[in-house]
DNA sequence: TTTCAATAATTGGTTAACCAAAGTTAATTA
DNA sequence: TAATTAACTTTGGTTAACCAATTATTGAAA
């Protein structure tokens, strides 16, 4: 009986607001190195609060599209009028992520990063890492798991690997990972000795510089959780 | 002269706000599923305006660290104690991506994504595909450049990869890309057409489902940009 | 006529007060 | 005694007013 009703969308104004500049792009009244509307006539004309307007900005802003400078103005800096026609209504969803496609984007990142890693680590790197590694094997021994240390040692290999915007984007995905894998709870501790040996072989690749072997133990060690993955369809 | 004055540490209140909140959470002060404070409490504590408090929250929820709840309260739902450590502070400048490193990302997702697409593309995706291609024709015998639809045509193929994750990565170093593009003029106008001949190839192989030709086209699509960001070291 | 300085207006940043919803407590009733 | 309800407190959300820095304007002096 109940399915005669519909849900009801609650646009929150911050997303009315983008909505609305989004329009103002697309039409050509703004384009990109224009400087926008001060916030107080934006509040006027959009019938909100400025409190909203500066959230939808701070927003904006965030995903570089536009520059707020203090006392001066918010200049539009991101993407011509085109490619925003589309972009900002993807951007407002971006955390409705399935658990497939954080995997299989996951194992992309980190078999390149291991492989860079091989390549460009320095000594001061080995040491970060067998840290790393040994601290998640202590934690292991003392409470059984430990996902924090466990990506901690992938996020650190990122970093050996000095590719910026690599490490950057694994950041931005490894809260959605540890959020999946407690919530799922991929890693039976069983398995906790196999990943100590595969964490292992992946430092000894990139100890000896070797990208390929590094990249294939990398393959070989998410190539489970790539299993469990595919099973939860 | 000027040499002996180093520049001064203009950390804004908001980041210093994040430091603290990060310490907290560091001692074990707070943990993750605890409830934040109250942003009155906090602003009090800190010795600030509540709106800088909610400023620096909102960039915490941002990052996925906590989530606020209205009338409710906020709680810490994101990574442990160990993983925020180095987090934070590395999210905080995660804008200064070198040029190299963003090169090398983007040709790392954009192959997946042709190999990906070519596996999984509808007939839907072969005709947003093609007109994407048109636009990018139309635009270049106009104006001679289309920085923007060129991009608009990588996203929509990372669109019909099927991998919300990697359009979102894709989506996220796009400004990065266009504005490494515009500032430093990578595309000669005189390759225009070479570049509708490349963007055609891969569209091919993802029509004919030629998981690795399309990315071999999309390799050889992206060598140039490479070879370039590898000059400009 | 041009240049420069002082002042007025405009800008984003911040604060304090107010609002509605959620949670809590206490009193009243079955 | 237990349950329910009503008032009260606390919560984040929003608005309006205020502040300091910047920019535009205007007038005077060279």
């Amino acid at each position: 009986m109940l399915d005669i009703f519909s849900e009801i969308k609650v646009e929150s104004p911050v997303d009315k607001i983008i909505r609305q500049i989004r329009t103002l792009i697309t039409t050509g009244e703004l384009k990109s190195g224009d400087k926008l509307p001060p916030e107080r006539k934006l509040s006027e004309k959009f019938g909100v609060g400025r409190y909203v307007v500066r959230d939808a900005i701070k927003k904006l802003e965030f995903y570089g599209i536009v520059k707020t400078q203090p006392q001066s103005g918010t200049v539009i800096e991101g993407l011509g009028m085109v490619a925003l026609e589309g972009l900002i209504s993807d951007v407002l969803k971006i955390e409705e992520n399935d658990f497939a496609s954080l995997v299989e984007t996951r194992i992309l990142l980190e078999i390149e990063s291991a492989g860079k890693a091989a390549e460009r680590r320095s000594e001061e790197d080995i040491v970060i890492l067998q840290n790393a590694l040994k601290a998640y094997e202590d934690k292991i021994i003392q409470e059984g798991s430990a996902v924090e240390e466990d990506l901690l040692f992938h996020l650190k290999i990122a970093e050996a690997s000095r590719n910026t915007v690599l490490k950057s984007l694994m950041l931005i995905i490894t809260p959605d990972i540890v959020k999946s894998f407690t919530k799922l709870k991929v890693c039976n501790d069983d398995s906790a000795k196999e990943i100590i040996d595969q964490h292992q072989q992946i430092l000894d690749h990139i100890i000896a510089q070797n990208p390929e072997g590094a990249r294939e133990a990398m393959k070989n060690h998410l190539k489970d959780i790539l299993e469990f993955s595919k099973k939860m369809k």
